[in-house]
RNA sequence: GACUCCGUAGCUCAGUUGGUUAGAGCAUCUGACUUUUAAUCAGAGGGUCGUGGGUUCAAGUCCCACCGGGGUCACCA
């Protein structure tokens, strides 16, 4: 017979945790410490246990053995039934309450919402129709000092769901969902490129120069070195080097980038971003790469192309538009700005349809101003945006009659540029042309001036075959494919400031 | 960084033009009941109303500052 200690009488958080360490004690005492169990043999998750009794009748039972595990999500009728939670789903835990022996009453009166079980027992249908297991043997795997969040509304506070995301996953089944779809939409990928000879590279998160994108760098510090060192905001530089070096022609990297700005439902300061390069390619290449990592994508997390997104259907099915920047403004604004090359033009045309521009804009920063204010908001359904300006387009190849234009594309969904893609500039004269002068433009009073990356310049210098690059952002692929309202949704812990 | 909204029990939420001792459901504890489906029934405990100031006879409520969060904007290859 076990002797159990009386819980006190209590109320409160703290007393609560007193209580549940109290009953950790006399569980410990009476059927060990369940902290020093190091395994349990499960023989089916919940939804192995659906999926294999799906025909079992209402009111039928079986003798089949089986062993579950979980966290108790749910204890009703004094412990007759308990609702056991894994990965997979959940499943009901019966104990025939006036059959048990003494012993195991006890146990059961030990348990609380949160505790994590191994369960062993038979398996049958309730008349109601639950898939039940009904219990033979049990133990407590891991006890919870702390109660869980409420299993009936969940948990909604966003700052708690994100400081606390064991407890939000726990509590908030579509957050297991979504981060899982983003894990399984990154696997994807990875398998898609695998699967067209593409080899998965790493390469430095710490930058002596924070080249390949104009961002603003994290800076930190070495030691050691006592030198700065800078947290990567692009990987594009050290891709190239690697094609250079013919490491391989196909290679690709799914890593984070970070970057020292504001944050939004659209940004966080580390994000992740996947990047893919070819040799002997160009920029039409990638239309085709990005349709298809997209199309896979959405085929592996909803088995078709058509994703409902904030009420829109976006269907992904390839081929995507493919339509010139100035196109675009034309069909938007009625304004032709390839008829107006002249940077004055442009900048007047823009003031008339009352966008703001720095007399300091060039054409292509001009016309890019319009199409952010004009038209980028508009472009819900997948579209390749093509021909963008060579200013803003520093490591890309421009076209030899159009040089104000760049053999560059960005694709757009629900308004966000989703992937940048473009033929990579192999002309080491021109690049350094190119980084020189964005060294001496002029910027913000706190900007930093843009340093010239020399190691990529003698890369170049030593030969880069003609080479297509494209760039994907996997967060905001991630939030429309899983109808997601923030990036911090799609990250599993998202930057916040310390509580 | 600017503007704006929000912060009440472990969780989800009420709380009127400022007015007794700040409420409910779930969770917790006690008892009853026992094949439940948010089990039910009876009872109990649980609050520095984000923090600190101020106005007032009186502040969860009004004002100010700060902390944390959401949104919009700015920034953003």
């Amino acid at each position: 017979m076990v002797t159990l200690s009386v819980p006190p009488a209590s109320s409160g958080l703290e007393d609560e945790k007193a209580r549940r360490q109290a009953r950790l004690e006399t569980l410990t005492a009476a059927f060990g410490d369940p902290f020093l169990v190091t395994r349990f043999a499960k023989t089916h998750s919940a939804a192995a246990l659906k999926a294999q009794f799906v025909s079992l009748a209402a009111g039928d039972r079986t003798d089949t053995p089986v062993s579950v595990a979980g966290r108790i999500m749910a204890l009703r009728n004094g412990g007759m039934f308990l609702d056991v939670l894994d990965d997979t789903d959940r499943v009901q835990v019966f104990h025939d309450l006036k059959n048990l022996s003494p012993e195991r009453k006890a146990w059961l009166e030990l348990l609380d919402l949160g505790d994590i079980v191994g369960v062993a027992g038979t398996v049958r249908r309730t008349p109601r129709g639950e898939l039940t297991v009904d219990a033979t043997e049990g133990q407590v795997l891991s006890k919870a000092l702390e109660p869980p969040p409420s299993t009936f509304h969940g948990l909604k506070d966003t700052d708690t769901r994100f400081r606390r995301r064991e407890q939000d996953l726990v509590a908030n089944p579509r957050s297991r969902q979504t981060l899982r779809a983003r894990f399984t939409m990154i696997a994807t990928l990875r398998r898609t490129l695998e699967s067209r000879d593409f080899l998965e590279v790493e390469t430095p998160m710490l930058h002596t120069v924070a080249g390949g994108a104009l961002a603003r760098p994290f800076v930190t510090h070495h030691n050691a070195l006592d030198m700065p060192l800078y947290l990567r905001v692009a990987p594009e530089l050290h891709l190239k080097r690697l094609v250079i070096g013919g490491l391989a022609e196909k290679v690709f990297e799914i890593n984070r980038c970070f970057r020292n700005e504001g944050l939004s439902p659209r940004h966080n300061p580390e994000f992740t971003s996947v990047e893919i390069y070819q040799a002997y390619a160009d920029f039409r290449t990638m239309l085709d790469l990005t349709e298809t990592l997209v199309y896979e994508a959405a085929m592996a997390l909803h088995g078709t192309p058509r994703v409902t997104f904030d009420g829109d259907v976006l269907d992904f099915t390839p081929p995507w538009p493919r339509k010139s920047m100035t196109e675009l403004i034309r069909e938007h604004t009625g304004f032709d700005f390839a008829a107006l090359p002249d940077a004055d033009e442009a900048r007047g045309a823009a003031a008339s349809l009352g966008v703001h521009v720095d007399p300091s804009f060039d054409w292509g920063r001009t016309v890019e101003a319009v199409f952010a204010a004009k038209v980028e908001d508009r472009l819900i359904q997948p579209v390749h945006v093509v021909d963008l300006p060579k200013s803003l387009s520093p490591l890309a190849k421009a076209w030899p009659d159009r040089p104000e234009v760049a053999q560059r594309f960005e694709t757009y969904i629900n308004g966000w540029e989703i992937a940048n893609a473009y033929s990579e500039l192999n002309d080491p004269r021109e690049q350094r042309a190119r980084f020189e002068a964005q060294a001496n433009e002029r910027r913000g009073p706190d900007e930093p001036p843009h340093p010239v990356d020399e190691s990529f310049l003698s890369a170049l210098a030593f030969g880069m075959p003609p080479m297509a690059g494209l760039g994907i952002g996997i967060d905001r692929l991630a939030i429309l494919l899983t109808d997601s309202t923030s990036i911090r949704e799609v990250i599993a812990f998202p930057t916040l400031r310390p509580e």
